[in-house]
DNA sequence: CAGAATAAGTCAACAAGACTGCCGTAATCC
DNA sequence: GGATTACGGCAGTCTTGTTGACTTATTCTG
């Protein structure tokens, strides 16, 4: 107001661009599930089977406690998608070798198809952003996004998963 | 394998990558959305509430028809929502000037107060991510997501809403 | 101007996926 | 041997999405 030539003021600049940032994260996040959420109504399953089969592909042999962990909800919403999935073979259970009680999971033959066809979509999807993008326009991607997450969990997504050791 | 020195393998390389994105999507938004939630749960709301509030902010006067393009649920479900916001005096209606069948939507008084609320938890996480990521990261970060998401919404958030001209 | 199309809303029924609270069992830890 | 942990089950509730069918008011069109 002051000076209308001086460009844009930098605080309405400021609003609109977080603004802008929240709706991209809408409207990115509702196509990025879309495609899959279509084919798992096919056969009766919805979006937390997939993220259920997700992270059980990524990391084999993972606990029902870490896989709380990783998706943030109760023990009783994962346990009616985790039991689906076993009694219906896509998931396989085993007891932990160092602690009986645990009940390791890793995805069976069935598992891994649905979970290739299901992150198929998504994993195509980012190519194709991540190429028209280029390589250093990804890296900011990972950064912000990585600065939005809660801290805790960096450690996730920042090395790739080893074996975990339990077998 | 044929050269264990030539460096990692770049098609693991590109795989690892991918998902790497598609798990930065999960647990941001995952995170982005947590902290609204709880407050719109002590008021029991949930959060179809809050996008609808906060579309409506964004677009004052908009109808019902281009909130529910936006949101990409039925009508249905959408009017549940609405009928509580307007009920209880968050959202006002009014009819379209050109148009008496359109019921122009914007947000009354405890409607903005309420918006304010949910929505800054929401912008001081990405002041926090952008800040410290750097411009050129934030660059890179839209980039991206607006290569995710489908083109026919680009419009919407590559310029900032102008007034619609309706009255 | 009559009929089709559109904008919005309504009722009913249903399902997924979250939640709380409580209880049980087996294994482990101290 | 008693507390804790890992996991599972049952019951009930809520939000938010869905489909399908129908109504009303208004606008558009041939």
């Amino acid at each position: 107001m002051a000076d209308p030539k001086s460009g844009p003021n930098p605080l309405f600049l400021r609003e609109e661009e977080l603004r802008q940032g929240i709706e991209l994260m809408f409207y990115a996040y509702r196509d990025f599930t879309a495609e899959p959420d279509e084919i798992l109504s096919e056969i009766g399953f919805g979006r937390a089977h997939h993220r259920a089969v997700y992270f059980i592909g990524r990391y084999p042999g993972i606990t029902v406690s870490e896989l709380l962990e990783i998706l943030q909800i109760t023990k009783q919403s994962l346990s009616r998608v985790l039991g689906q999935l076993v009694q219906l073979g896509y998931v396989t259970q085993r007891p932990g070798a160092r602690d009986r009680r645990q009940r390791l999971l890793e995805l069976a033959e069935k598992g891994r198809v649905l979970e290739q066809r299901l992150t198929d979509t998504q994993r195509q999807r980012f190519a194709r952003a991540y190429r028209r993008a280029g390589a250093e326009a990804v890296a900011g991607f990972r950064t912000v996004l990585m600065g939005i997450m809660e801290e805790k969990d960096l450690k996730r997504v920042q090395r790739p998963p080893e074996d975990s050791g339990r077998k």
